[in-house]
DNA sequence: GCCATCATGACAGTGAGTGCCAAAAACTGT
DNA sequence: ACAGTTTTTGGCACTCACTGTCATGATGGC
């Protein structure tokens, strides 16, 4: 279910069948995303206003109304602080995967597009502005593909699912790889095309690449 | 040509038509890439006997014989000491596919296998080392994943220069952002099953998964 | 309201990485 | 071979990303 990895500050989510460890409270896990969001807005603001290098732990600490020692254990670094707004996308994209009846083809559940897949206004337009700073930041970059790194596993357990194939086999780790590819720079299509011309014909783009690659993997 | 990021210590690197800036010896060049690699050795050895944590720039700078100063200059970060090694076969893969007569399918190009794309046997036997580390290793990962970033660039280019296609439209990057993907995979199943059963074992792998990809993708 | 648990903060420390300048080495021409 | 220039290297001091540890405060269970 949750693709980002485990963070220190983090150290009890959910199980696999969704039962929590003793009797953590709900409140306190809700208050800790809202928190890492939090976090995730202020640092991209700073980032894209400063740039990466000009801005410190300490500024986003501070923009963020928390001390720079809690700020380490939301995140193990500056960089990774932007991880939540990047793996929201693909978060969303293996729940509907997983959720798609079978039988259908994958590509029934990846055109939703981006905008709908973050589902929040404030999450899609962040990703925006954080996409089109990825070009310049090659730190930023770092973690975009190491977001979608995360994803792999996810994607390849789907593929092997549907297919009924070994999920430790080639074939299915293979198809997700090229899949993840192919979304990565939808996603990327996406933000240019958003920002270029308007939501619409980001949309379109999107949809484009992700029918592109879903046809010539058969999937 | 070069695939890997201008480095600050190599100012002058060749140009893109063969000729050197404005005497450049290519002794000083050649002593430089030298060091590199002799840096990338040293890291990996390291690297793989006391893990990446454990092992200092210091560390690495004394056993290539350098100072540390030397080293920064040299790669930007301990981890990407060992970018050298990791980029040697997708140079070669670059090489090879820009060298493939036009007409023939670009699956020919890439059906080499690792070790003799890397060609040195010293330089197989690291990557082989090195890539059994990449899912123990983040930071090694990372370096992992940028280096193929780098190389999706190249193969936009081929792809595109060979179906005639735009190099700044969608479908040439797609491609080659996927068969990159599966480049990827090819390696680190390689390292897998080179170390499992035999090389021979693992050249077969690598060529399986560059075959499925490039039929599926039609390249 | 009491207790256990856990998130937060303050402080000090490590080490990665950089700017700056001086020394050494390599290349150029004569 | 030698002088002059350029380039590479090393030493030093510095910044800052990040961590271990402990004290303190907030939260939830009872």
């Amino acid at each position: 279910m949750d693709i980002t990895v485990e963070q220190p500050g983090s150290r009890d989510a959910e199980r696999a069948d969704g039962s929590r460890p003793s009797g953590r409270p709900p409140l306190t896990e809700r208050r800790k995303a809202e928190t890492r969001l939090a976090i995730a807005h202020e640092a991209v603001r700073l980032f894209a206003e400063h740039g990466v290098a000009a801005t410190s732990g300490e500024d986003i600490a501070r923009a963020a109304g928390i001390s720079p020692r809690t700020l380490w254990r939301y995140f193990p670094s500056k960089e990774e602080c932007v991880r939540p707004l990047l793996s929201a996308g693909l978060e969303s994209a293996a729940r509907r995967l997983r959720e798609l009846p079978a039988g259908r083809p994958l590509r029934e559940g990846l055109q939703a597009g981006v905008p709908s897949a973050a589902e929040r206004a404030d999450v899609s337009s962040a990703l925006l502005r954080l996409i089109r700073l990825l070009p310049d930041e090659p730190g930023l970059r770092a973690v975009w593909l190491r977001v979608h790194h995360d994803a792999e596993r996810v994607f390849t357990e789907v593929i092997a699912a549907r297919t009924g194939a070994d999920p430790d086999g080639l074939v299915p780790r293979l198809k997700a790889v090229m899949l993840n590819g192919a979304l990565r720079v939808a996603a990327e299509e996406w933000a240019r095309r958003s920002a270029e011309a308007d939501q619409a014909a980001g949309d379109e783009a999107f949809r484009r690449a992700v029918l592109q690659a879903t046809e010539s993997l058969d999937i």
